[in-house]
DNA sequence: GTGTTTGCAAAGTGTTTGCAATTTA
DNA sequence: TAAATTGCAAACACTTTGCAAACAC
């Protein structure tokens, strides 16, 4: 039983992942509405309310499936909540913890000078800027 | 029963709390030496060793305690694990997952530009940039 | 003395895992 | 059919909480 976006099913495939429901659901969610920023709690609620049968321990599993075939990118903003990112490019995040929406900012348009060598014996892997904010009391 | 570095009492009566036998241990290992990171394990088995005896729950509650009080700031790079940093200015930071450490970067010596205005209806708390590195494999 | 803080053990939260049953290719 | 994946429930790691006893001021 395999229907869903044909789109879903595309970059499935391009990762090298077999095509299963959960998978397929959870791709279509995912990756049909643009950029999107999701814990796995909100995954699964959506799942349940768009009448997909997937177990919560198979949305971990597949969003970290996805993590490593590269098709999202994990998100670390809360130390009790893993969000992951749709958009895997190096850019960077508004984050309003009072409910906790993130925001991407373009990797492209942000400079940032200043930063020293990494420590010795290391090398960069990744920057990240992360701009917490909270709602203005105007 | 209250011995500890004056510097420890200095700082805790200074943030407006009490002087308990916990607090003022914990608060020895932690501004004694220059700028720490740590976990709340990493506390915890130090005060152990150092013959302090706090429970694990107490160490929590102090980290929180000092972080409002804000003589920490919570440092967040990984999701199962908070960090505590001593150094309270707005500055930045090396991480490895490997083996868990943090380094601060400072504050002024890095520009971010090219950052866009908030989203609407808030404004920027903290502007906060993680740098993730690895053992470089030369 | 009064209100705060501690420590313990129990509860909580988000996440992972073991394994039999199911499904993909 | 062989190998991968699912779902469930149990296990996990880290953190928080309830409450009586201990303590600071």
């Amino acid at each position: 039983m395999l229907r869903s976006s044909p789109y879903a099913a595309e970059r499935l495939r391009a990762a090298g992942l077999r095509l299963t429901r959960p998978r397929l659901a959870l791709a279509g969610l995912l990756f049909s509405n643009g950029d999107r920023h999701v814990t796995a709690e909100q995954l699964f609620d959506e799942a349940v309310k768009t009448k997909i049968l997937v177990s919560l321990a198979t949305v971990y599993n597949v969003l970290h499936q996805f993590t490593e075939a590269g098709l999202l990118r994990e998100v670390i903003v809360e130390p009790e909540r893993s969000y992951f990112d749709t958009h895997v490019e190096p850019h960077h995040h508004f984050f309003c913890e009072a409910n906790g929406i993130l925001q991407d900012i373009s990797g492209e348009d942000v400079t940032i000078k200043g930063l020293p060598a990494p420590p010795p014996g290391t090398e960069i892997d990744s920057v990240e800027v992360i701009v917490r904010v909270r709602a203005s009391r105007a």
